[in-house]
RNA sequence: GCCCCCGUGGCGGAAUGGUAGACGCGAUCGACUCAAAAUCGAUUGUCGCAAGACGUGUCCGUUCGAGUCGGACCGGGGGCACCA
């Protein structure tokens, strides 16, 4: 028996034996009830960080918990391997992605394996090998013949210096990231998939996450952004075509002082086509970047075309038609009216332009005359709206959409923010989508014997652009139906679609198709599902569109791919700055008395606000030598500690060393079992009992610093108490609830202890109901609100008793005097309430 | 601008409308030690010798009773659509 716990020895020793006993396997044919749970897969940038340390041990949590339960555990991990960082290394390093990527996963996989995650490692994916995108491919074609997918132009950011694509983020302050080229947008033609197919079906299937957080489900609620309105048309007073207009405040109508079209809109296309000044000011409007930042802080810019359309409600009543930088293309029909007084963009518009601004709506119909300051956009009542008048806002709506379908000059529309999603990138390193170009056949689909449709490993990256297109022997191809000419597509897909279907692969992976439906469904859907809330939209609505996709093809029986969701905060660090402004790293300060200074000069070093963290700001610690230095065990246990999972934990060394004691305490606790005790101890049974039952409902809500702090008080109990036969036991039982948390730790102590067999295998403990009830219960008594005494009385005491007991009480009786209680509060077993 | 979340000791945070501050970190004092580390014990919301008073961002309200519920405000953080 040693004094101490030695990870540096023990560790792998355990994670040895688990791999050797094959304890995480998952076995589909199973007859143990199942459980998924599911970490948001990593994409292999280079080493784990610190936010991965914390997403996967609470999972790993969860895993061995559900393990011990009694159930059958899916705990799988992958790679989520395409992406643009490997072509960007590519370019700097001279270094193939493929060959930069895989050495990542390398390196990655040895760190998690040092954690002692409890994975299920013979399930182990790369979505950048063939054997994983090819399937993709597949699906991809079967959702291409179903109907969902489909090409169209659409916009990109384009580098006119490096004759390339650019991502969002490679475009900084409107120029390109490597070229520093203003960027322009270019229309190429492109792949979507119909997500807005099942807009309303997404929107509806969020009331039945129960287990998902409410914001999340809101930010997917306000994404998919319906909303109910009228669409119509302006006819155009110079005769010849309308204008169609969406609105979702059709009773305003009467408030309308101009029409406005995106400079994207067909008719101003065409102006611009004719009329250099038209183009001019299209060409202005398409400065600058695309990204929300920059289009809101950018300044309302109009063009008063000169043409004219009719009120639907008046033919006398003329608008003129402006083409105007803040109306989008894509949301609608591109083309809008403008009510100055009840939006507070048409205001500004109109402020700027001169356009009347009339109002519409009041609070009540005498004030309809009163001036208009600022744009009121709540309901009210309509006024100066001739038949609307009076109407209450919904009213006037109903009445304005009943009247346009009757007149028939418009109809009642719900639309959807939502749009399609594009999946086409510019890129090598993604999976090719499977489609051949043909000048005679058009876009016709590879033949599932050629799938996978494979990368080639020999391209270069000394100029940029995409490889593929510069690729020849790979492009060119025969046509798959006339044997023609012809080319392959050289985009690649989104590597959100890679991770729309991992989950499904990892439960069921046969060689011959993307997964065998019957075992999919075996484990799916996923019961826990934990990752970052930077995922909240995107990831999350594609994976919730692919597997609904899936169901209306008939390859999946579920709507839904993820039961329960959790969304964990960041690991965050304190950051500092030397004298001239650059940033230092946690080992390159120390701390004298309050303040701080580098280590290296002695100078003075400013510390920042606490901050994810991350390699830009040098804030960041390597779990690697944390590792080293403290074990897997007190890493697991500090990432659990404290902060509530959802929100942020600030690293600390602090709380790494006092996670690393705590390590110690146990060890010492299972040290001392079987030193002569005997005899029962009711009081650490009682203790133990509560504790097993509410480490049980803190795991399962994952409150894991609930968890935490139970076990503290468990352990703190034990340590108090004298040596007897139930300390033994309890001691014995407190390795196992630790076990899911601290698994290497508990082996060890398991096994010094002459426990059989391994841990890991071990059944969760049980609690015995009758044992959280105390005889003796603690009964507060409060005079008008304020606790002035406790009563410590046998549970269930009668309501007489306790209130005799309480005006007994010396300092009740003093504070009452010559009064007499005006009322009495009684909650058994709680408190006695003396209003006066 | 809109939407959402959060304000509790020196710090991270506990608390079915019912004894605010569990648990951890830090700090102070003590024990052990030649000394240190490690460990153990005690104390630790504020004011006060004490009795006691005050105390969960601020104000108002509901209630026998509010950290918890409602309203208004202040502060911090996050998300996002020029979405008609």
């Amino acid at each position: 028996m040693t004094n101490r716990f030695d990870p540096a020895a023990s560790d792998s020793r355990w994670q040895e034996r688990w791999d050797a006993a094959d304890s995480f396997r998952a076995d589909s044919a199973s007859p143990k009830p199942k459980s998924y749970v599911l970490e948001m897969f990593p994409y292999p940038s280079g080493r784990i960080h610190m936010g991965h340390v914390r997403n996967y041990t609470m999972g790993d949590v969860l895993a061995r918990y559900r393990r011990m339960q009694g159930f059958e555990v899916l705990h799988p991990m992958g790679w989520d391997a395409f992406g643009m960082p490997a072509e960007n290394a590519a370019m700097e390093k001279k270094v193939h992605p493929g060959d930069w990527t895989r050495q990542n996963i390398a390196t990655m996989r040895a760190q998690l394996k040092r954690l002692g995650f409890a994975l299920d490692w013979s399930r182990e994916l790369a979505t950048c090998e063939p054997d994983y995108y090819g399937h993709e491919q597949a699906l991809f074609l079967d959702l291409f013949e179903a109907g969902l997918v489909y090409r169209k132009e659409s916009e990109v950011n384009w580098d006119p210096v490096d004759m390339t694509v650019l991502a969002n983020e490679q475009v900084i302050d409107g120029r390109g990231w490597r070229s520093g080229a203003l960027v322009e947008r270019r229309k190429l033609s492109q792949w979507f998939l119909k997500i807005t197919d099942f807009a309303e079906e997404l929107l509806d299937g969020l009331k039945t996450l129960d287990d998902w957080p409410d914001k999340v489900r809101l930010m997917q609620e306000n994404w998919i952004g319906k909303s109910r309105g009228l669409q119509f048309r302006f006819k155009r007073a110079e005769g010849g075509g309308e204008i169609e207009v969406f609105t979702t405040r059709p009773d305003t109508i009467f408030g309308a002082s101009f029409v406005a079209i995106s400079p994207g809109h067909p008719i101003a296309e065409a102006l611009g086509a004719e009329r250099a000044d038209v183009a001019e000011f299209i060409a202005r409007c398409r400065q600058g970047g695309t990204t929300a930042a920059e289009i809101e802080t950018a300044e309302k810019l109009g063009f008063d075309t000169g043409l004219e359309v009719v009120h639907p409600l008046d033919p006398e009543w003329r608008l003129p038609v402006w083409i105007a930088n803040f109306v989008l293309m894509d949301y609608g029909t591109g083309a809008l009216f403008g009510v100055p007084a009840h939006d507070g963009r048409d205001f500004e518009f109109a402020t700027k332009y001169g356009l009347p601004i009339r109002r519409v709506v009041a609070p009540s119909v005498g004030e309809a005359n009163a001036a208009v300051t600022e744009a009121e956009i709540g309901a009210g009542v309509a006024v100066n709206s001739r038949f609307l008048d009076g109407l209450a806002t919904p009213e006037a709506t109903a009445e304005i959409i009943r009247r346009a379908e009757a007149d028939g000059w418009g109809e009642g529309k719900t639309q959807y923010r939502l749009r399609d999603w594009g999946v086409s990138r510019q890129r090598y390193w993604g999976a090719p989508i499977p489609i051949i170009h043909c000048e005679g056949c058009g876009a016709v689909p590879v033949p599932r014997e050629q799938l996978p449709v494979v990368l080639p490993e020999d391209v270069s990256f000394d100029v940029p652009g995409n490889p593929l297109d510069r690729h020849d022997a790979w492009r060119q191809v025969p046509c798959p139906q006339c044997s023609g000419s012809a080319l392959r597509e050289t985009d690649t897909l989104d590597t959100f679609v890679d991770s729309s279907w991992y989950f499904i692969r990892f439960a069921s992976q046969p060689s011959d198709k993307p997964f065998d439906r019957a075992e999919a469904e075996a484990w799916l859907p996923v019961g826990q599902y934990i990752g970052g809330v930077e995922h909240a939209i995107l990831h999350l609505l594609y994976a919730r569109f692919w597997t609904r996709a899936l169901e209306r093809i008939g390859r999946l029986g579920m709507a839904e791919p993820f039961k329960g969701l959790f969304t964990q905060g960041m690991v965050t660090h304190e950051t500092y700055r030397a004298g001239d402004g650059s940033w230092l790293s946690p080992g390159e300060v120390r701390r004298d008395g309050d303040d701080w200074i580098h280590i290296e000069s002695g100078q003075p070093v400013t510390t920042g606000r606490v901050e994810k963290m991350s390699k830009s700001k040098k804030n960041v610690v390597d779990p690697d030598a944390i590792i080293d230095r403290y074990g897997a065990d007190a890493v697991r246990w500090f990432m659990l500690s404290d902060s509530p999972p959802e929100r942020d934990l600030e690293w600390s060394i602090g709380g790494i060393e006092g996670a690393a004691r705590f390590v110690q305490r146990v060890w010492r606790l299972a040290a001392s079992v079987d030193s002569g005790g005997s005899g029962s101890d009711a009081a650490i049974e009682r203790k133990l009992h509560k504790s097993i039952a509410a480490l049980g409902e803190a795991i399962e809500a994952l409150q894991f610093n609930k968890a935490v702090a139970t076990i503290y008080e468990l352990v703190n109990a034990i340590e108090k108490a004298k040596p007897s036969a139930t300390r033994d036991e309890a001691i014995r039982t407190l390795v196992k609830l630790v076990s899911p948390m601290a698994p290497h730790l508990a082996e060890e102590a398991w096994a010094m202890m002459g426990g059989k067999g391994l841990l890991v295998d071990a059944e969760w403990p049980s609690h015995d109901p009758a044992l959280l009830i105390d005889d003796e219960v603690t009964v507060a008594v409060q005079v008008n609100g304020k606790l002035r005494e406790t009563l410590t009385v046998p549970r269930g005491s009668p309501r007489d008793e306790l209130e005799r007991q309480a005006l007994a009480a010396e300092k009740v009786a003093r504070l009452i005097g010559d009064a007499s209680p005006r009322k009495l509060i009684v909650v058994p077993d709680r408190l006695v309430n003396i209003v006066l």
